[in-house]
DNA sequence: ATTTAAATTTAGATATGCCTAAAAATTATT
DNA sequence: AATAATTTTTAGGCATATCTAAATTTAAAT
């Protein structure tokens, strides 16, 4: 069995080693985990040891396979969890990260697996993140940010690439949820940002807003 | 925030101490706990410190106002999950009691709350233990053990005193389980066993087996 | 009331996971 | 290529939570 702190090293190197599944720095982790660079050495160290990563000393780290694994089941459990607090316990979709990160925590096969079914195998947490099944497959998905959206375009809001809670109640003071309908009309030269409609109604957001913003081409 | 060590040391206490709220040696939490008095002793000396207990050396220990809340919390968290692992996740009973003591630490007074809306606030969990409120109250129950049910008097099971799976799947067998109608119908001097009738069917127990069942009498 | 036995506490170690400060290795700059 | 800047690692500490073994206190027995 594998400590929490063992458990959040593994699903940050994931986070920061992308789809290309690139190095990852220890300064890089220290930053995703808030932590000191003298800390994620040691862990590092140690995660080597137990055969999760792969470590050479000065070059960075990446996921073994055994590492990868957990670290993807650790997401799944952390995504079927939001999925649970929002559809059935009523929290807001900005609420639930926090709680989410505690429950991902909790150690039984059988209870995600049972969760999973419960929830009736959903694709996508809240938040639009894809949501690994039991076989640590992801939904394949062709979600870009609203950022690299031509003019013009139909499209429709698919997830969000953050998950502080201050963005996420931005978005629904400006009625963005998932599933809306988006269209960029227009982009101000002067700071980049978008004039945007959504689901028929005007609006305009920041570049740092429309770059955390998922969207599916229609 | 309290650490998982130390909720479980108060929670171990709240049991030890019982509705009499006995004061409880160190030795009986080390049994309860299964770890050693002098570790017993050290943390025994923080929870002190912390002012969740009332303590003084070689004396024994109780829980304080505040400890004694937060054990009671602890509880409710525990049996509310049981209750959803059952209840949602068509768990068994006596699968749930690992999973629940993970649960049980989840640190989220909202969470806590909303589960229980979800489960419609149920009064006991599965194995017919009492679950706290909101208010830290105990719903009050008139149960005592099917071993001080007086002979031909018909009761209903109503709870048990023990998690055991073991004890739990061997209540299955019988066809034991809360709700079912019970009765004494003989006591056999030699073993002290018990001749029972349940649901209409004839069995027999031993006298430790009906000390862990818990009866209402009609 | 001593002695013996049992329970409890202290002393000293160990392992985890974190820190600061200093040393070492790598990368960037001139 | 040598120096400067950055990154990374080591060294040494600290807090938690545990342990074994020894010392102390309380309770029981003669």
């Amino acid at each position: 069995m594998f400590t929490q702190a063992e458990e959040n090293y593994l699903k940050a190197i994931l986070k920061l080693s992308g789809k290309e599944k690139k190095s990852v720095s220890t300064n890089a982790i220290a930053e995703e985990l808030q932590t000191k660079a003298s800390s994620v050495s040691d862990m590092v160290k140690k995660l080597s040891e137990k055969g999760l990563i792969h470590y050479i000393k000065y070059q960075g780290v990446s996921l073994s396979k055994e590492g990868h694994n957990l670290a993807v089941h650790i997401v799944r459990k952390h995504r079927l969890w939001e999925v649970f607090l929002v559809d059935h316990l009523n929290f807001k979709w900005d609420e639930v990260h926090d709680i989410a990160e505690q429950l991902e925590h909790i150690h039984s096969l059988e209870l995600v697996n049972k969760l999973d079914a419960f929830l009736n195998f959903p694709s996508h947490d809240p938040h639009g993140d894809p949501i690994p099944n039991a076989h640590g497959e992801f939904p394949k998905s062709s979600a870009i940010p609203l950022s690299d959206l031509p003019l013009k375009s139909e499209a429709c809001v698919v997830g969000v690439e953050m998950d502080e809670p201050n963005f996420l109640k931005y978005l629904d003071k400006l009625h963005i949820s998932i599933g809306s309908s988006i269209r960029i009309i227009d982009v101000n030269e002067f700071d980049n940002s978008f004039d945007i409609v959504i689901d028929g109604k005007q609006g305009h957001i920041s570049v740092d807003v429309a770059k955390n913003i998922l969207i599916s081409v229609l």
